[in-house]
DNA sequence: CGTGCTCACCTTTTT
DNA sequence: GGTGAGCACG
């Protein structure tokens, strides 16, 4: 949870909070530097020559930062120098005296993308980097844009942003409203389609007809019209409406958009072929006059098609800005010959793309390994055992930190297995995405009270918290207190405050419906008096939700008191509750400690931006990856998707990425056959080292083509079929398999041979045990005997069946 | 109104 | 196989 307070402490810096004042409505420059500090141009003629910031740059990189007027876009490939660019480009316009910082828009993705070029670009032109207010995500500046001029989209600019969760209840309150069948037709289903209008630029209005067909009988268009009613009326906003919104406001309002013509000379943009329809059309009306923007991206990085991108907006970019410049950085600083032309010759099997040709003067290094393996419990073995062994290092290689390592699967649900294994062998290990901390209901609860301490109005949040602790508000009243609220048009704490003085309740809901007002009403007043994280520490104790926590026994009721503290600390550090809540609901993430020595396991779109000395890149089977519903939702599209993303996993590797497939493999506890993916096969086999099985495992994974080049690997009756794969169960194996060997290296370790297996061997120095089963960790070695903690299906028992082989 | 049980679900994820 | 949501029951 350090790393919660660090990010939120490190987060302060980014101006995502605007609070809008005479200055910053008019073109007056404005910013925490501004007036008597030296602009960089006369900094550089004081200090070292102006073009010290361009030293060590290549011609393409140099060329992409000095090409300043008109559209740019620059294709950037994998571990080409990005994010340098980019940040040598600011610092160009800025040096070069094109702009000051506030007149350069900066977009990134992510928070994290945003804070990285903040810092990058700070090390480069340093207190000058504080003035560029408007670099942010596409959301956080749209955000700011927003509520300078809310009222002329129906909005005060003091608009409250929903997060899913509360976007989900309130379309499930439309659902109901319009008396619409709520498990036939989901909330969250009914969310992610106006979601995807959202990202495509469709308000209600503008609606293909045939869109909203498909929902509820043809009513998807009325449910959306309602439900951005909904939100005008609440004064909220959600994510898509952000830059929903911002286009309304340009396109309606001429003198607006020419404003911020007029604030923007140049505009940056990272991660190009990410954008949406929206994003787009943002981005074009903001760059129609100057015509200053540059693109950043890598067509063959565009892996968030499911979300809305279009990666047609890279391809189609000379198109859409006549006259503009394409610079290729193609030559790659990351990887090693062989991982980039392995890369390189499975990408080139799209046929959506622009084309670059990658190269590195690191010449050699290992080729990338394939391995197929048994099944997903011998993936993960074999993993762990190398990732062991490159932490050990070698006579040929040096040891590795395990943070050098990484894990990249195609989805969560891989992560188990290795994650079981690491546990067992105690390796360190950390895995990146996982729930995150804003998104815990608990944090959710408490931004719950103080949303409605805040703004009585808010009903999302009293519907959250008013029986959150129990406190005796069933549904029944609270569906009540909504309806009440909603057919007087009236905020739910009002129908509540009408409804105790009559008496419609039963007596007990009255008496603590009644007590629930008065606490925030005091609770209201205290947040006059304190600050707010001492308010919040309040509210959590006087209305029992921390006591409730600490009767509950179960370990997660720890962890939630946890955060909450964490969450009062983290608090501290903003200047108000209102900058505060602005944060969260646009700044969700959060560094996972990259710091500590750890194997990172992660999703492959986790993975992008990241680089590592050695990947794993576990699970290439068909169906897996790439991942069958793709194929089927998405066809040959879904497909050239799948593969981006095999050519972003293979990509972060520096020196040697490890691929594997399994045999068989469990998917939701059924046994299933795989075949290789295609990907495998679409590698270029110059780059590439087949190996079927190593070291210490005996059996072969029965994974052997006939007349491939798989067909080396020895295996137990496999019995080669051709042209197909032989495809069999684990449990055809039993017989006469000669089982793992595994180097048992003491007490309290180890070990395990989950799968089954008659009889495995283990070696311990000179001498080699027999087990007949196997799972656990070992408790002690006695003489010939192995005392072994069991742990299957939650049971725990101590057997000793282990017997030293002579 | 709170609790226990059954049943459907089950990529990728940011803001 | 695990989990969360929704429903029936006490």
């Amino acid at each position: 949870m350090l790393a919660a307070i660090r990010t939120l402490g490190k987060a302060r810096h980014i101006p995502i909070v605007l609070i809008c004042t005479e200055a910053c409505a008019t073109n007056v420059p404005m910013s925490p530097t501004d007036s008597p500090a030296p602009r960089i141009s006369d900094l550089a003629r004081a200090g070292p020559p102006v073009a010290d910031y361009l030293q060590g740059l290549n011609d393409e990189q140099r060329a992409a930062v000095e090409a300043t007027e008109g559209p740019v876009l620059v294709l950037a490939g994998a571990g080409t120098g990005k994010t340098r660019v980019l940040t040598t480009r600011l610092a160009h316009l800025l040096a070069t005296g094109k702009a000051r910082p506030w007149e350069l828009l900066a977009v990134t993705f992510t928070n994290k993308a945003a804070r990285e070029m903040r810092e990058r670009i700070g090390g480069v032109i340093g207190a000058q980097a504080e003035g560029l207010r408007w670099l942010g995500t596409f959301h956080a500046i749209a955000a700011q844009i927003l509520r300078r001029h809310a009222e002329l989209v129906g909005l005060k600019s003091n608009y409250t942003i929903l997060d899913v969760d509360d976007q989900e209840r309130l379309l499930k309150q439309v659902l109901e409203a319009e008396n619409i069948d709520a498990k036939r037709w989901t909330a969250k289903h009914l969310g992610g389609l106006i979601d995807q209008w959202k990202n495509r630029g469709w308000t209600p209005d503008r609606l293909p007809p045939q869109e909203g067909a498909h929902f509820a009988n043809n009513r998807g268009q009325a449910l959306y019209r309602l439900y951005q009613e909904r939100l005008r009326v609440l004064n909220a906003c959600d994510f898509g409406d952000l830059l929903l919104h911002n286009i309304t406001l340009f396109t309606s309002q001429p003198d607006v958009l020419a404003e911020f013509h007029d604030r923007f000379r140049y505009i940056l943009v990272d991660e190009y072929q990410d954008t949406n329809v929206a994003q787009y059309l943002w981005l074009r009306l903001l760059a129609q006059k100057r015509q200053n923007l540059c693109c950043v991206g890598d067509d063959d990085q565009s892996i968030y098609g499911w979300r809305g991108a279009e990666v047609d907006n890279i391809l189609r970019f000379e198109r859409d800005f006549p006259g503009s410049k394409v610079i290729r950085l193609e030559r790659n600083y990351r990887s090693t010959s062989h991982i980039l032309a392995a890369a390189s010759g499975l990408i080139s099997a799209n046929k959506d793309r622009l084309g670059k040709t990658l190269w590195t003067e690191a010449q050699g290094g290992e080729k990338v390994i394939v391995r197929g393996v048994w099944d997903g419990e011998a993936e993960s073995r074999l993993v762990a055992d190398e990732v062991e062994r490159a932490r050990k290092g070698g006579t040929e290689c040096e040891p590795r930190k395990y943070r050098d390592m990484a894990i990249l699967v195609r989805a969560s649900f891989q992560m188990r297995a290795f994650e079981e294994r690491f546990v067992i062998l105690q390796i360190p290990y950390t895995v990146v995405g996982g729930p995150r901390f804003f998104e815990r209901a608990e944090i959710r609860d408490a931004h719950a009270y103080l949303r409605l301490i805040q703004s009585p109005d808010d009903d999302l949040a009293f519907e959250r918290i008013v029986n959150t602790p129990k406190r005796g508000i069933g549904d029944a009243t609270v569906q009540k207190l909504l309806q009440l609220g909603r057919a007087r048009r009236i905020s739910a704490t009002a129908a509540a405050e009408a409804l105790v003085r009559t008496d419609e309740l039963a007596a007990r809901t009255r008496t603590s419906l009644s007590n629930f007002l008065r606490d925030l009403d005091r609770w209201r007043t205290l947040a006059e008096r304190v600050t707010h994280d001492r308010l919040l520490e309040t509210v959590l104790e006087e209305s029992g939700y921390t006591d409730a926590l600490r009767l509950d026994k179960t370990p997660t009721a720890q962890t939630r008191l946890e955060n909450l503290k964490e969450l009062v600390n983290a608090m501290g550090e903003f200047d108000s509750l209102q900058a505060y809540l602005e944060h969260v609901s646009l700044v969700m993430d959060l560094d996972r400690d990259g710091g500590d020595d750890r194997v990172q396991i992660m999703t492959l779109h986790a993975a992008k931006g990241l680089e590592f000395p050695l990947v794993f890149l576990p699970g290439w089977e068909e169906g897996v990856f790439p991942s069958q519903r793709s194929l089927d939702e998405k066809g040959e599209k879904g497909l050239e998707e799948e593969r981006r993303l095999a050519y972003v996993g293979i990509t972060r590797a520096r020196q040697e990425a490890r691929i594997s497939f399994a045999a068989n493999r469990q998917v939701y506890g059924r046994w299933t056959s795989q075949l290789p993916s295609r990907f495998v096969d679409e590698l270029p086999l110059a780059h590439v080292e087949a190996a079927s099985e190593t070291g210490y495992y005996g059996g072969g994974p029965g994974m052997q083509q006939h007349g491939s080049r798989w067909d080396e690997t020895p295996s137990f009756g496999a019995g080669y079929s051709s042209p197909g794969w032989r495809r069999a169960q684990a449990r055809d194996y039993h017989g006469g398999h000669p089982g793992r060997q595994q180097v048992i290296e003491g007490e309290g370790r180890l070990m395990a041979v989950s799968e089954p297996s008659v009889g495995s061997d283990f070696t311990r120095g000179e001498r080699v045990f027999h087990v007949k089963f196997g799972y656990g960790v070992i408790q002690a070695i006695e003489g010939n005997k192995l005392t072994v903690a069991f742990d299957k299906a939650g049971e725990k028992k101590v057997i000793d069946s282990f017997v030293e082989k002579t």
